[in-house]
DNA sequence: TATCATTTTCCACATTGCGGAAATCATCCC
DNA sequence: GGGATGATTTCCGCAATGTGGAAAATGATA
């Protein structure tokens, strides 16, 4: 008897009568599909059908067809050659569109630049989704050493810049929340792992109104962050300044943290938050 | 009977013994869906659920449990106040994963941010697909009035700098099949609409090795292009610098196309093409 | 409150997706 | 070159899964 992956569903085992189906039931092929494309997305080089197949626990040659019909709308890319499955044109074009819906990047970008020109250093704009920051948009200064922060890229909350700035902001409600679902893992030798030692900094964070990530997310990475909040007055996203250690040195926290500060009000007060 | 939309595999109607299944057959529901997704990412700002069913022609009861399998991985968005799905943050997240897999991205971005500290414009990047240029990143210049060409957006090649730049180096043979294919749309009044005149554009092209967009996508508009080759010799993508015409006046299109040939042979020399 | 336009849920039906197995294709090692 | 190994691609019978009509909920409009 073929063994038969069962729906979340749950429905008693070995009854299968039409009416015993569960209600919140999904298309099974498609998760599996975005599934199988989330993995692709995460391997950095592309990934072989075997191993994709592995990991999302299907049979080789239903992951293929799956992955064939995504290739035929070019949402994934297989190299011959390599034989590896990348991500696809379409899915970079559709990708892309979720910035233009959310005008915050579009509203964000002046800001973002005149904070760039003043402060000399790259700035970034990062967003909350599912207890994770996620970079949305960049303007890169001009100087040769520079941060890499890919957009698209998901970042921890508890050691960044962005991710500091949003949970001071954060009820301490979801912030355990938050704590329980991802853990503190450790970046860096400097990275806050502890509940009661992020608490005090967020303590911190609130009273200057904006985080340094000193450290704990890279080494050699110095990070200044403010929170920006929308119309309902809960936050959104954060902007960032970052730069390495050896350029954003002790005194220039404070001046530096003022324009973040400055920048994060406007772009607050263009979403329609109301000034605290 | 309900009647079914029958598969692509087009097998008479009426028999549906198990052999008559046809060969190239690919999941329906997982198609679908990513053709729900194309028309979501569509539309500026989002669509409702009848839309997108009339759109794609489905019943809207399909349509729906596809669009809440997409929302719950996080594909889409659903605005409950407005009714309308838009793209979402895990279709962002994986989209954008898409230049990291394309090491042409990270070969090009100095060679881009050089061309545009020397030429003073906004540079973009695109690559060639299915007969039409997508936009992968872009180096934003600092003057006040900026081009806007967001990456991921797609643009006819006919009518573009990067895309006369590529067909300036693309067979005669697949030009007559891209224009076969998507026509040559007028977008402005100096669009060119016809083919010969546009073979002659491109023979102007070769001969300088850039190519100039005079308002011929958008009025106002001057945009500099030139090609990039791979190890095999084929074009893959073209660097661009544009800016309004008040700016970049006659006197500049020489020097500004020599630069913009500059940084087009560098970025085909590391990626392994030989230079001509 | 009544009417219309959506969205959401329900459910029987059979089409469509499934997966084991076999065939094909690449690669490596003797 | 042969043949053994590991991967991908195709095949095909089975029934689980996706489908879509219709009805129920929800919300907007008058």
């Amino acid at each position: 008897m073929p063994q038969r992956t069962v729906r979340k569903g749950a429905s008693q085992p070995g009854r299968n009568t039409a009416t015993s189906r569960g209600n919140g039931d999904q298309v099974q092929s498609l998760i599996r599909a975005l599934g199988l494309l989330n993995r692709i997305a995460e391997a950095p080089d592309g990934a072989s059908l075997t191993d994709l197949a592995q990991q999302v626990g299907l049979p080789t040659s239903t992951a293929h067809r799956l992955l064939t019909t995504l290739e035929q709308e070019r949402y994934v890319r297989f190299n011959h050659e390599q034989r590896l499955w990348t991500v696809g044109v379409q899915a970079f074009v559709t990708g892309c569109t979720f910035t233009k819906t959310r005008s915050l990047v579009a509203l964000a970008r002046p800001h973002m630049r005149h904070l760039m020109e003043e402060g000399g250093e790259t700035v970034n704009l990062a967003i909350v989704d599912e207890g994770q920051a996620v970079y949305l948009a960049q303007i890169e200064c001009s100087q040769m050493m520079r941060v890499f922060a890919r957009p698209g890229t998901r970042v921890p909350l508890h050691c960044s810049g962005v991710g500091k700035a949003i949970l001071s902001a954060t009820s301490d409600k979801s912030l355990s929340r938050i704590l329980h679902q991802h853990g503190m893992p450790r970046l860096t030798v400097k990275t806050i792992t502890a509940p009661l030692p992020l608490r005090e900094e967020l303590e911190r964070v609130r009273a200057v109104g904006y985080a340094v990530d000193d450290e704990e997310h890279a080494v050699g990475l110095r990070c200044i962050a403010a929170p920006i909040f929308d119309e309902t007055g809960d936050v959104v996203a954060a902007v960032s300044a970052s730069g390495p250690m050896a350029r954003i040195v002790e005194e220039r926290i404070a001046p530096l943290g003022g324009l973040v500060l400055d920048a994060a009000r406007a772009i607050s007060a263009e979403m329609g938050a109301t000034l605290r």
